[in-house]
DNA sequence: CTGAAAGCGCTTACAG
DNA sequence: CTGAAAGCGCTTACAG
């Protein structure tokens, strides 16, 4: 009962069969029907359902150097931005045969690490990842071993070594625009809650660039997450500043902006009246909390990704120069501001 | 440039050594030093460094007759529960040197039935799932060809076959007090909102036994999702029964609830003044929205379903009988009662 | 039209 | 102490 009842191979229906092995393999997987006689072919295909057969997985890897994988590499997948791009990945991967390995590197350096070495092992044909503490440079040992990667988020050109190709939105302008916004609506003590890694860095910029053209000061809240419980311990700080605090405050990305909405009301605050909070990301939960943000397309961004990974793995796939492509955000403007 | 620098393998490190690539491989492999002369091993070891030699995991699979995977089925991983489950099943995976495969089935027969072709080619050493549209006896089959399989939610015991663990929490007495809560709070109509499968039909158990129980009439609103989209649609209908409307609504999980509790605003209702709404799951907006909830532990059903599994991949896991997991859950009262 | 053979990169008895 | 060989399950030239 508890027997293990090996699977059938191609040598057992070429036994049943009484042809070889290699007839099984091409009726099985060669179209055309001309090489071996009807009969026989029909007798292999008859015998394959009864005995149950499914070709190894395993096994074609090895033999066809191509693991019909793609590795999904991302620093936190209960941060709802993620699923939704794992969802658009897998939505253009599952047709054209690839299955979806995900990665959660935790967002730390080791968690990265970890992931890359997986990947030199040639568990997936490719991966598109988001890594918070390495940058391209880093990665160009796995995209020589012939592993192309597509990066989220802009990298800088880099000459030579392997093509690495990134998609992304501007987020340095998506930050501006966003900015942009809040002085638009008159307030001027802004305040920006980031991590010190990954996005926050690029927002960061963007938001720094246009309070100082506006002539204000930026006033950056450094915590060291991009999560919701960050975003409360940011918000409890602002608040404890008293009279000068601010009267808006962008969250580096929506997980924080909440934290910061759940921290200001918890205070007795009420949001947009005594402080203004905007996200970035767009996540579900955005727009039931009314949070105004940036619209990321997260299933666009990765139904993008999986089409360029796997046109880079087709066979003349790797000629092309490393691509950036770029996609557009939108503010969505909620009840927050 | 673009040239395919083809990944080092033992053979190399050999022919470098001047050894045999049998040698290379108990060096890497073996941690008894005695065999092999310490400078032999040392050269062998410091050429794969210098060589940048990382085994080929294919290979391994094919020889080990192991993949080191761990392949995770849902529904839907933007439903946050998700997301949530294989956190806490990659946290428990890795760490063995397992890694995870996602496939998400859009809760559709072809997409479950696309999963567990998938599985049966061998790309996984065993699955933890959630089926919506299979029971335990369709999946003999693939438990047959000797693959693990951890289903979450409870299952009917089986006799005979291959054991099929599950964790679980006691759904059915989870609603039931869910909805005993609502009737102590003085509430006599109480509607539920489900789909028409998986968990909702475990869920709508409960919750019908108990209004029976309380000589209440059990109003259950089918829609064809678990969708916040679902609750919306229910809720509109509901409230279209003008003065006769429920006082309090369960939806059969929070993205149902939470889409209902739009709908309820939109339509200028208070919560929970005018109606009370109640979820299943506690996602993490749950708390946000002060959606009032069972809770189910989804860190610790993921870390349990992957040491289940990897308990039944030792050489003697497939022994003992089958084991139907449950873990505790519990009502988390908020603001929306 | 079909079979015998090589080989993908490993691990593991088995010889010497 | 180390090498030669077999074999995991396939695919694909290459012979006949």
């Amino acid at each position: 009962m508890q027997h293990r009842s090996a699977r059938p191979t191609q040598k057992d229906i070429a036994l049943a069969a009484g042809v070889s092995q290699a007839t099984v393999s091409i009726v099985l997987n060669r179209a055309e029907t001309s090489a071996v006689p009807v009969p026989t072919r029909e007798r292999i295909l008859r015998l394959a359902g009864e005995i149950g057969y499914r070709p190894s997985h395993p096994a074609r890897t090895l033999r066809n150097a191509r693991t019909m994988t793609l590795a999904c590499i991302v620093p936190d997948i209960t941060n709802p931005f993620y699923p939704g791009l794992v969802r658009g990945l897998q939505a253009t991967a599952a047709p054209a045969g690839y299955a979806v390995l995900i990665y959660d590197t935790d967002g730390t350096p080791e968690g990265e690490r970890r992931a890359l070495g997986w990947l030199q092992q040639g568990r997936a044909d490719g991966a598109v990842g988001m890594f918070y503490h390495f940058r391209a440079a880093d990665l160009t040992d796995v995209a020589r071993g012939n592993l192309p990667l597509v990066l989220l988020g802009r990298q800088s050109v880099r000459r030579g070594g392997p093509p690495i190709d990134s998609v992304f939105i501007d987020n340095v302008a998506a930050s501006a625009a966003m900015t942009r916004l809040l002085i638009r609506r008159g307030h001027r003590r802004i305040a920006m809650i980031v991590a010190g890694f990954g996005p926050s860095q690029v927002r960061a910029e963007g938001y720094g660039k246009v309070m100082r053209e506006a002539g204000l000061a930026p006033q950056l809240i450094v915590d060291n997450a991009h999560s919701a419980e960050a975003g409360v311990r940011a918000m409890r700080t602002l608040l404890a500043q008293g009279g000068d605090r601010p009267t808006a405050v962008f969250g580096a990305n929506d997980m924080i902006a909440i934290g910061a909405m759940q921290a200001a009301r918890e205070a007795g605050l009420s949001i947009p009246g005594d402080v203004a909070i905007v996200g970035f990301d767009d996540i579900p939960t955005a727009n039931l909390l009314g949070l105004t943000t940036v619209r990321q397309p997260e299933l666009e961004l990765g139904a993008l990704a999986a089409r360029t990974l796997i046109e880079r793995l087709q066979p003349e796939g790797s000629r092309t120069a490393s691509r950036s492509l770029e996609l557009d955000f939108e503010i969505v403007e909620r009840s927050s501001v």
